[in-house]
DNA sequence: TGCCTGATTGCCT
DNA sequence: GGCAATCAGGCAA
């Protein structure tokens, strides 16, 4: 294993939730399964806050679904909502503070093949541009939540780990999409002039 | 116990 | 641009 291949470590994770959002932002998530492996570059995240934020699952306090986000930094949260999709996020700041980064647009980097065979879709672009879409694609299920994403089949590769993409990439703020509180807070983070965002600000 | 809403997507018009 | 699909959590009764 190269040392530019090492999976970001919890330091990474945590900090304050809108750093770590924004500090995704160009890094890759690499998921090994047995059909094969899948590499996507994050270009589009948003931040859960466990104070003064409505639209966080956590705002009413911990239950059995929102569990992993009260938990240690660096596993990950899978969410089933509307009835019929996952959505993906990373656990960030310290154990017991609820918050995490809802991961919601990836440009796919490796194994596209089997991207598209899991989606039923052959344009690139509807692979990866929509949390439960990237989360389809990735072949992440329910069984990755709460797993821990500083090792193993699961994790987050860091910017220039591929030697592809810009170390310090250009990065825009917005307000978050698909809620109806909380929408005044600028909590979206998308790398500027990907088209693989779900949705322009 | 039961009703309502939602961090969405894809198909239909 | 509208709307159905379909389930877990929250809240009212």
């Amino acid at each position: 294993m190269r040392s530019g291949t090492a999976a970001l470590d919890r330091d990474f994770y945590a900090r304050r939730t809108p750093t770590v959002a924004r500090a995704l932002i160009g890094t890759f998530l690499v998921h090994d399964t047995p059909e094969g492996r899948c590499v996507g570059r994050i270009v589009e995240t948003e931040a859960y806050l466990a104070d003064g934020d409505p639209a966080s699952h956590s705002h009413r306090g911990p239950t059995p679904r929102n569990a992993p986000m009260f938990g240690p930094p660096g596993h990950a949260y899978v969410y089933f909502t509307y009835g019929m999709h996952h959505c993906f996020n990373l656990v960030t700041a310290a154990e017991g503070v609820g918050e995490a980064v809802l991961v919601r647009a990836l440009e796919p980097v490796e194994g596209s093949e089997l991207m598209a065979a899991r989606r039923g879709r052959e344009s690139e672009r509807e692979l990866c541009s929509g949390p439960a879409k990237l989360v389809q694609a990735m072949g992440i299920d329910r069984s990755d939540d709460g797993r821990d994403v500083t090792s193993g089949r699961l994790v987050v590769w860091p910017r220039g780990a591929l030697g592809t993409g810009p170390r310090r990439p250009r990065v825009v703020t917005a307000t978050r999409v698909g809620i109806r509180q909380g929408t005044e807070l600028e909590l979206r983070f998308l790398l500027a002039g990907s088209k693989f965002v779900s949705a322009r600000p």
